[in-house]
This record gives C-alpha cells, structure tokens and sequence, in this order.
DNA sequence: TATTAGCACTCTCAAGAACAGAGTGCTAAT
DNA sequence: ATTAGCACTCTGTTCTTGAGAGTGCTAATA
C-alpha cells in the first residue's frame, strides 16, 4: 500500500531518513544520505525533497543548520508501508523457544519468562500482562485448612493460571464439613468463568438458585469471601535498565518520567489493553500509546491466547526511534509462540 | 558510648557536618556551621578542628576551597555512637499499620506491601527478602490433578507462605489413587522442614525409611518432582524512582549502575542476606554493603521473625547520604510490626 | 595556651568570545 | 529537472575572565 499523497522517491527518502536516523541517533543530513544509500541523486536534490517531506510533516529539523528527524507522523507511515518485514534467523527463534524450555506448565513463569525473553532479544523493555483473572473458567476448587479460623481457597482454572486466597470462616469447620463444602463449590461453580461466580456468590437469589437445597450458611460465607474481590490482571516487566544505553535518554528528567510510569503497573496495564483489538500485532508510536510522560516511547504489542476467547497482551516498550521490523518480528514471533504453548498445554 | 580518639568538641563538629551534609547534600563550610548551629566556636576554630577531623579520616574535601563532607568512616561513628533516636511520630506509625490492613493473611501480599510501605515512608527503595523456603517446615500439601499428565501441588507451609508447584506424571492416576497419594504424603511429611524433604526424596533408601510399606513407584516419582527444585527466596522490591530526586545522582551514569544492579535479585538478596545476625538491625555504610556498582549507597536492614526459627530480612537502600537516625527508626519499627503480624496469625 | 581575626591563595562555576564544523536554502548553471 | 556552489545559520568546543566561596596560615588577642 502506497500513501497517495507521497511518490515513489519521497518515499525512498523517508525510508532511509528513518533507517538512517533508526541506526546513527543523529539527525540525518543530506550528505549522509549519499554516502550511505545508493539513490543515484545529489545532495541539493535530496535536500529539496527532504524540505517536501518536512513541509508534509514527515520530517523536522531540530534547528536551521542541523539533518533531518522523522516526525510521529513519519513514523506512522514508515510502518504502515514503507518498512519490510524482516525475518527473525533461526537463531534468534531458537532463542525464544529455549527461553520457555524450562517453564512448560508454570503459568506464571511463563508470563515472567516472556517479560525476560522479549527484553532480552529486542534490547528494549519486555511487558506482559496476564489475561484477565475474572473472564477465566474455574476448573477447580481446593479449600484447604490453615487454622481454625482461615482456609486457603486454590483456584485452578482453565487456562492453567492459579490463584491462592486466603479466606476468614465465620466459625470453626471440621474436615469433613469442610470436604463436603469443597465437593458442592466444586460442583456447582467448576466450569463457570470467575466473573459469573463473583455476581452469584453476592447475590442471595442467585446463590439460592444455584445450590438450591446444598445450600447452607458455611456454603454461602465461603463462596461469597472467597470470590469477592475483583481480579486484577498481573503485569510483568523485564529490562527497563536497557533504557540508560539509548542515546535519546541522556539526560536524566527524561528516563525519570519514564521510571516513575513504569512502576505504577496499573498504567502499563491500560497501556497494554487500551483498544486492543485481539490478536492483532500494533504498533503505538510516540503520543499514540496516550500514557503521560512516554510520548518520546514507541509501543508495539500483540495479544496471545491461552484458552478460548480468553487473551493477555505481551509488548515491548522503546524509544520511538526503534528498529520496527524486528521488533514486530520479535513480538509476533513470541505471541505465536506462548498461544502455542497453551494450546498444546490444554 | 564515646569512641576513646575523639573528644567532645571533635564529636559535636562532626555530627553537625553529617547533620547539616545530609540536609543540604552539598559540602559543609565552616561559615555555614558557626550560622546553623549554636556551638560557641569561631569560623577558624572549626576549621582547625575540621582539618583535624580530616587527619584522622572522618571528613573529606572535594577539592581545596571547597566545605567538607563526612567519609564512610565518619559516617561510621556518627551511625555507632554520635546520632540519637528519632522516634517515629504517632502518624508515621499508623501509616505502617494502615498499609498492612488489608492484607492480614495474605502471605505474599504481606511481602509486597511492605516494601511499598517501607518506600513511601523512607522516600527511599523498599526491599524485603522472604524468609528462605527451605527453612520452613510444611504444614500441609495438596495434590490437585490439573489433566491426565500434571498435577498441580499446593505446598502450605507452617508460616503461612504457600509455594504452588506443576508436577509431571509419569502415568495417569485415578483421583482415588491421587486421594490416596495425597494422604500418605501428608502423613510422612507434614511437619518436617522442605530442605529434609528434598533430601529424603532424592534418596532412595530415605524415601524406603520414611514411607516404609506405603512406598510404590507413584509416590516415590510424586514426592521427587514435588520436591525436587531448590526453593529460592523472593525478592521484593519498590521505590527504585525514589532514586531520581536525589540530588548527588544527577548523572545518567552514577543511577544506571544502580538500576542495572537492582534488576539483578540475586544481588539484592545476597545484600539482604549476608553476614545478619537474626533479629538485629543493621546499617552497612558505601562500600561496606560489598556489593559492585553500589559504593554510593547504604542499607539499612533487620530481620523479622515469620514462625519459629524462620526469618526473613527487610531493608531500605538509599544515598549514604541519608537520614540515619529516621530511617533506623523505620526499618525498626516496621520488622517489628512484620513479626507481630506472623505472630498474632500463628 | 587556646581562640580568633585577617588575609592570601586555590579552586569552581558561570558568562562571554572566538572559532571550527556541519548542514541548510537559495541561486545560477547545466 | 537536477545539480554545483556559496552564503548563511546554528551548534559545540575551547579559552579567558572574573566573581565567589572556602580554606590554611599567621599574627594578634584573651
């Protein structure tokens, strides 16, 4: 696809004005531009159409007598169709499937894995976030005795996740109340999704329809404590020092916004499911991921499938001058990847 | 105490140097000691008695014309024997109380709360080492079957920390068979230390000893994979943006080495763990915390107590310039706080 | 003898000047 | 339409200068 106000040789400028300005840092001068990239034209005319391009916003100038630096809005369309795709080597793919090696059936060390792998490849900042705890299945219920006066309640859900609770008791249970309790949430819950669960065990109408006679006032305490607070999704992130070794991050009022952004995780959370459509791989390009103090960050993120319809998002975070095609490599290559895995898990 | 090289006069000079250095982080002239502070003495009679404390190692110059700056060494008699208590106001103290009231029995919770308390407090990092796994002696396991080959084995430990571990099978049981295995393993194992476990799982003969007629080749490869991975401690940690505002870090380079070194848990645990001596708090000054990369910090670490001989480790890690008397207070009272809590839930 | 006033000396830091270098925009030639 | 050439602009570096801060030392003082 071709944008149609640009021509062919405004394209192959921009292309290699962001290539060029994606590997040195540097703003990108006419002369550099002969060196580098055979174009079979002379600096003045480069020059002309690097002012074309600066007039249609797809360039600036940090200053008179300084190259040129691609815009968000150059950006946008240098990776809606300008750049190649390029191929991860066997090796790097090699990488990412050892990376999970050793964590098959661990969900949450999957998770903290791929934050590690995606940092670890693209040099940038790996982030995942899990899919959302309450649109899961249930698979199980464990209740299990810690004293007189808690239970610690595991939920084993379909897609593999766990989640420990530790849970009050109105009252002393014997263990054999409590394996009988056990048994009916197991029955009447297993197989529903958590955030179905959570609307009944506060409704008294609801839980009544749904234990009907098993109903008693351990049954109705324990599923109420047990499922009463909302699931939030988990974010895991790896690799935020590789942020001090980019030029573009020199001075330092520039990486402490970033460092103060990244340890709110509920921020990276909406960052990573704003508008996601699923399964698609998209790229945010500076201002676009719309989180305060990351406009000078570049997004490119995917969703992944651990069960059904049920999704989480990986990404990686990194200056907006990053090398889009393998970085959208990478994290489509690492989605695939971890989809797999639950695929083959399940 | 006194230390027997210093008099009187020499103790109160040095202690207003640390005192006024730790406020203002720039170096302390005499001027600026004979305005702020009432001690009686001329401009030049500190400078005498500062060039005297710099003789014997307490204070250093930047450079000629500059004020001076305490040493490590200086801040070493200043932590043992200059500074006084700073208790911890009413405020501050339900501050901390607050922070854990949510979380009462939530093992996990606990940990990451308290590095997030002791950071917002201290305006430095938090960390918190849980107590070592294979320490703790396990109070109950449980085996839920998750599909024909895995099985999912919940390990309650007797301070209430719970390790949740995927176990391969090497064949499919029956629940009554997992029922069974289950109730045999709580039998023999209930109540002795994981690291025992481990060796007696890994041992052949042991494995015999222990389960004597019960033994059959499930049990035996259950108990194996269950218990097969070295427990490793958690790390906690929160406030690494604290860094940002302190003024003597106002160089990408001094901060990077820091962040690389804080994304490195081990690290950290290590510096958690070395040489403590249960239940005593402790203030490692520069160097003196051993660890690469970290000459410019302190620490300042206790441990709490979680279930009988089982301890853990909080800490704040901050500028060696820092408040030392307020930050003690705090990390004091906060191991304090953690070990009722485990207590009280005991 | 201990303290202090006074002063020369040192070092840093900020502001300004000079200058080389890089890159552009425009004009005129091809 | 393209390009060579050149004047112009802006940055970044280096050097200088001067003010300011703080010390160390010496001589005076209590």
């Amino acid at each position: 696809m071709i944008t149609p106000t640009l021509d062919s040789r405004k394209h192959a400028v921009l292309e290699a004005v962001v290539d060029c300005y994606n590997r040195t840092a540097e703003p990108v001068s006419s002369q550099k531009i002969v060196r580098d990239y055979d174009m079979g034209l002379s600096a003045a005319t480069l020059r002309n159409t690097m002012a074309d391009l600066e007039e249609l916003g797809y360039l600036t100038h940090p200053h008179t007598s300084a190259g040129r630096v691609p815009t968000e809005q150059g950006y946008r369309v240098y990776v809606d169709s300008l750049m190649t795709d390029q191929k991860l080597s066997q090796k790097e793919k090699q990488f990412i499937r050892d990376g999970y090696a050793s964590s098959r059936r661990d969900f949450e060390e999957v998770m903290e894995q791929t934050s590690k792998i995606l940092s670890a490849i693209s040099h940038h900042i790996g982030v995942v976030l899990s899919p959302e705890l309450h649109e899961s299945i249930l698979q199980r219920l464990e209740l299990i005795s810690i004293d007189s006066e808690h239970i610690l309640a595991v939920l084993l859900m379909a897609s593999g996740a766990v989640k420990n609770q530790v849970v009050s008791l109105p009252k002393d249970l014997s263990d054999g109340e409590l394996y009988q309790i056990n048994r009916i949430l197991n029955e009447k819950l297993a197989g529903l999704p958590l955030k179905q669960i959570r609307q009944i065990s506060q409704d008294p109408v609801k839980l009544k329809a749904v234990f009907d006679q098993h109903l008693s006032d351990p049954i109705a305490t324990v599923t109420r404590n047990t499922f009463a607070l909302e699931q939030e999704s988990h974010v895991y992130i790896d690799g935020t020092s590789n942020f001090f070794s980019q030029p573009e991050f020199g001075e330092i009022q520039k990486i402490e916004s970033l460092f103060r952004i990244l340890e709110q995780k509920e921020q990276i959370a909406d960052l990573l499911s704003s508008q996601q459509e699923p399964l698609g791989i998209q790229v945010l390009i500076g201002s676009e991921n719309g989180c305060e103090g990351m406009e000078m960050c570049s997004v490119v993120r995917s969703s992944y499938r651990v069960h059904e319809n049920q999704f989480g998002t990986i990404g990686v975070i990194g200056p907006t001058r990053m090398a889009y095609p393998r970085i959208v490599s990478i994290v489509k290559f690492t989605s695939q990847m971890i989809s797999e895995l639950f695929e083959e898990a399940l």
